[in-house]
DNA sequence: ATGTTAATTGCAAATCATTTGCAATGCATA
DNA sequence: TATGCATTGCAAATGATTTGCAATTAACAT
C-alpha cells in the first residue's frame, strides 16, 4: 500500500545510489541516515553503536563504506590510529579537508583550507608524478586538555 | 675473549641505547642494522623478513619499534594502508619529512620541504590547540607505471 | 500483484596488524 | 662469576577489516 511513499522520502542521496544501479536497502539508508546527522567523521563502529540493535549488520557497514567512497559520497579519513573514519560528502563539495584532532580527548575540528594544493602541482612538475593528491591531518592539544 | 671488541663496534645508536639504560641486544642491533641500511619507511614485516631467520621474533620488531620511537630513534609514518612504517632519524634531524608514494607499485620518494609548518602556527592560535604537529603525505602514479 | 534474478545481507569464520602473558634467557653491574 | 631486572620467544589474545555462503530482498518485467 502507498507505493510511492517511500520513493518520494528519498533523498539525493538514494537516487545517486539509483543512478549507479544500487539497491537503496534499509541499512544503507539507516547508514546514510547517521552520517547526515553528524558533522564529524565516523568510525564503522560508531555508526554502528548509533544505529538501532538489529538494523545492520557490522559487515554491512564495512561493505556499504567501501561503495559509499567508490561512489564518492563519503570521505576516508586517517587519523593515525589504525581505524578509518568517514564523512558524508556534501553537495558541489570533493570532500578534501583536514583535521584538527586533540591527542588526549579526540575532539575534532575541521579545518577548512587545504593548504598543500599549490604544492601538489610543483611536487608533480618534479617528480614526474601524475593525479597527486595528499593526505593531511594536524594533531595537538586542545583548550580543554591543556590543564593538565 | 676480546671484551672490547663488541663495543668498539657499537655505533651512535648503540650508545643512545646505553645512555638510556636500554640493553645491547642481538636483536636490536640487527633491527637497527637494517634500518641504517634502507633509506624508506619500512614495514614490521619487512625489517623481519629481511633478517636472517631465527635472529628476532616478530613482536620483539613491535616491542623495539615502540621503544625506538619513544627514544626519538625512528620515525613512524602511516602511508594508510594500516601498516606502520618506520624510518631511522638522522644525527640532527627531528625525522619530521613527508613522502609521495606511488599508488601502483607503491614506489616511495622523500620530500625535502615541509610545507605546512608555518601554518602550524596560524592553526594553534585560532584554534586554541598548543603541541600542533602534523601528518602529511602526498599519493600519485609515478612515470613507471603511467604507461597504463 | 507476482515471479525472476541479481544484488545484498547476516552470520560465522578467516585475515592482518598488533599486543600481551609468561616462563626462559641474557645483559649490565657488582 | 653471581644477581637481578630487562628482554626475548612463543603462543594466545585483540581489534579492525574481509570474506564465503546460504538466505533475503529490491528492482523490474511480467
Amino acid at each position: 500500500m502507498k507505493p510511492h511513499v517511500h520513493q518520494e522520502r528519498l533523498s539525493e542521496l538514494n537516487e545517486k545510489l539509483r543512478q549507479k544501479s544500487r539497491k537503496v536497502t534499509a541499512p544503507r539508508q539507516a547508514i546514510l541516515d547517521v552520517l547526515r546527522k553528524h558533522r564529524h567523521p565516523l568510525t564503522n563502529k560508531e555508526i554502528f553503536a548509533v544505529l538501532p540493535p538489529g538494523e545492520c549488520d557490522l559487515a554491512t557497514i564495512y561493505r556499504s563504506m567501501h561503495m559509499l567512497e567508490s561512489m564518492r559520497m563519503v570521505q576516508r579519513f586517517d587519523f593515525g590510529d589504525g581505524t578509518a573514519r568517514y564523512e558524508l560528502i556534501c553537495e558541489g563539495d570533493d570532500g578534501h579537508h583536514h583535521h584538527l584532532i586533540c591527542t588526549r580527548c579526540s575532539e575534532v575540528l575541521e579545518i577548512e583550507d587545504c593548504f598543500p594544493v599549490a604544492l601538489e602541482k610543483k611536487l608533480a612538475e618534479d617528480s614526474g608524478f601524475k593525479f597527486v593528491t595528499h593526505k593531511l591531518e594536524f594533531f595537538g592539544v586542545c583548550p580543554k586538555c591543556q590543564g593538565k
